[in-house]
DNA sequence: GCAAAAGTGTTTATCTTACACCCATGA
DNA sequence: TCATGGGTGTAAGATAAACACTTTTGC
């Protein structure tokens, strides 16, 4: 009736971070995901999210980190969450592996090294244990949540204009957005607010933004009155 | 940059699941969680949501649906999802436990039974490890998801009256909604169809619906076009 | 001046909200 | 007949959707 007994199974708990970010593609940005090439069994020479065990006295969020850091170097995400944990008995075949898994996004992928690539998050080389699941799951909760929260803050430059939003919101729902609907719709949520300076190109230059609120902002509801 | 490696801490895997129900009470409806005595140390004495260990065979779905036949013997809960998983080092005092949680939603509370209690998951006794942590988030999680889902189906049978379908919303809403357009809004969703026949009492026959989708349907989102 | 992206308003349709009475039954 | 919950419509306001041209800059 009550939690963990003496008969426990002592099995291994890993992390696996989906690290996704956009890549600018011919006049469109795509969502991408980070994955390494895996240099020994099980699964030597494939490619797999980046992951590894928890340490005995860490916290779950903080061995994410941590496999952050060893995949990304000093470049921090802007947001990291949980995702989902996976434990099929057989998705490692060393053993009893429970995989916590995470989502981080970054604004702005770095160039890939050592051994690290970013892929299409949509057309993925064959992955690891069952990381295409997780990277899935990834990305279906990312569309999601865009929808009724400011996740795209993970996705973006602490300063931004309303079109460099849009992308992202476009690259993740993978559809076209109305540019004037859109702006008057975040406008109207409050999401965002002007920042100093402007955006100069070869052309007009463009209104700078930052988020409003600092972390997650959930948004309205379908049922309300 | 790779999944589990040698230098896995072996930790406990257990899961812990909150089982949620409706209580009627004096003319209102109000949130239930299942929670038992706990028989030894730690804790010995305190109240705690179901849990076990997680078996070395055996998928974590799997264990939590064994956990919910300790708990509610032969009746199956009509929904059940992962929420998340807890990892604080030491949150367990006798060693690393990982706690995989899930959410169970049951149509009509049984009398408990065998140390089993239902409480109002608003004020709940203190209890066991992190398991107020563990059922804040089941609450949040399913407060959001009513509203974005047909999730309610797990909070009832498989025939109602739109009023018992309300009573589900405003009891885990927490406020009371309109009843005109509150009908309005779930037929015109499709969440639900009118099935044969009607509820009787000492008043007029209530029509009865059944929900239009088989599992969990997710509904609108906020930014669309 | 030309290319390139930024910025802006209006109309129509749809959805949301607020609100009050009659109906069918069992007792 | 009365108490109880079931069932229904409308008008006003808010939101969403569709849609195209002008502005500002760098070159």
């Amino acid at each position: 009736m009550s939690s963990p007994d003496r008969d426990a199974a002592r099995v291994g708990v890993a992390v696996d971070v989906v690290v996704l970010s956009l890549e600018q593609l011919q006049d469109q940005h795509c969502p991408i995901v980070l994955v390494g090439s895996r240099g020994h069994d099980p699964f030597a020479g494939a490619w797999a999210l980046p992951g590894g065990a928890v340490r005995a006295r860490e916290d779950l969020e903080s061995a994410a980190r941590r496999v952050l850091v060893s995949a990304l170097g000093p470049r921090r995400p802007r947001h990291v969450e949980q995702l989902a944990s996976f434990g099929a008995p057989d998705r490692d075949p060393r053993g009893r592996v429970v995989s916590v898994s995470y989502l981080a996004l970054l604004p702005t992928p770095h160039a890939a090294d050592g051994g690290w690539r970013w892929w299409h998050a949509a057309a993925p080389p064959p992955l690891a244990f069952d990381h295409a699941d997780i990277l899935s799951s990834a990305v279906e909760r990312l569309r999601a949540k865009l929808s009724y929260s400011n996740v795209a803050y993970g996705l973006l430059p602490d300063e931004f204009t309303l079109s460099d939003l849009q992308a992202v919101y476009e690259a993740v729902l993978g559809r076209p957005l109305d540019k004037r609907n859109f702006r008057k719709k975040v406008m109207a949520l409050g999401m965002v607010t002007p920042a100093q300076g402007q955006r100069r190109g070869s052309h007009r230059p463009a209104q700078l933004y930052r988020f409003a609120g600092a972390g997650l902002v959930l948004l309205d509801n379908v049922i309300t009155t």
